[in-house]
DNA sequence: CTTGACCCTGTAGCGGCTCCAGGGTTCATG
DNA sequence: CATGAACCCTGGAGCCGCTACAGGGTCAAG
């Protein structure tokens, strides 16, 4: 195994995160200070690369930081129950199921009001049913 | 028609829009700015009414506060062409359009990774998933 | 020695609100 | 007339999750 220390920017390529944005979780403390040069530049482990991509596949996956922190925690705990991840990953689908069924009506309505071509704003239907209560 | 103004709790609960976001939209030019009673107080009219109702139902549609910027200023120009609001549509369409297929990529994800019940962290799926590369 | 790629800190901004502190006003009741 | 509740005011901070500076320092190649 080896575990050469590497730099903020590599850790960004490795890990599909913005260097920004990596300072950023330093700052709230999501991922771990790491050690310093003499110029204080960080340098990163291995630690750092899995726990930064398990952060962006939370991230991915749509989780908040909140959720991530306690995923995070977790997964720190092997010995324990592993329900609090599956509240967390139902509570998520609701989230999501919940989003889409209001995108779904939207989509549906926006539909309604598409393709009101060559018309004059008096006449519009989209500004119509803005205007109608 | 009467024309009585209304305080800017009235006008809330008329426009079914919260206190603090109306005067939000007067800060940002959304809504201009009303009479003053000598206290100080907002005194609205059905101008204002009619036109935060129409704000509202932009909002409820899903459009920026951007554009509904652009559709009032189209709605208060009645003579002319109304392909500005036709192209606002369509875009925030494909936009709306665009999310639905992400939340339901996501949802199909979470759906694979619900109900792991029972275990303990070291064999659950859903942290072996933000776990694997 | 200079250039350019990288790194640092700290702060401000995005959208669209929402909430708070710390006050002033208005109106009905006692 | 005093008191209280319900309303109103301003200005500023906070929410989320970054992102974008400004204004510097460091390091290796040519
Ligand atoms: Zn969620
Ligand atoms: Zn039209
Ligand atoms: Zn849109
Ligand atoms: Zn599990």
């Amino acid at each position: 195994m080896k575990n050469s220390p590497i730099s903020i920017g590599q850790l960004g390529k490795r890990s599909g995160v913005n260097i920004e944005t990596i300072r950023y979780y330093e700052k709230i403390a999501l991922l771990p200070p790491p050690d310093r040069t003499p110029a204080g530049y960080r340098q990163y482990d291995d630690g750092h690369v899995r726990r930064l991509r398990f952060i962006r596949r939370g991230r991915d996956l749509g989780f908040s930081v909140e959720a991530i922190r306690t995923l995070l925690s977790l997964a720190e705990h092997p010995d324990q129950p592993c329900g609090g991840a599956d509240r967390l990953v139902a509570g998520h689908l609701a989230d999501v199921e919940r989003k889409i069924a209001d995108l779904s009506r939207l989509r549906g309505e926006l539909q309604g009001l598409a393709n009101c071509c060559g018309h004059v704003v008096a006449e519009c239907r989209i500004i119509d049913s803005l205007i109608a209560d």
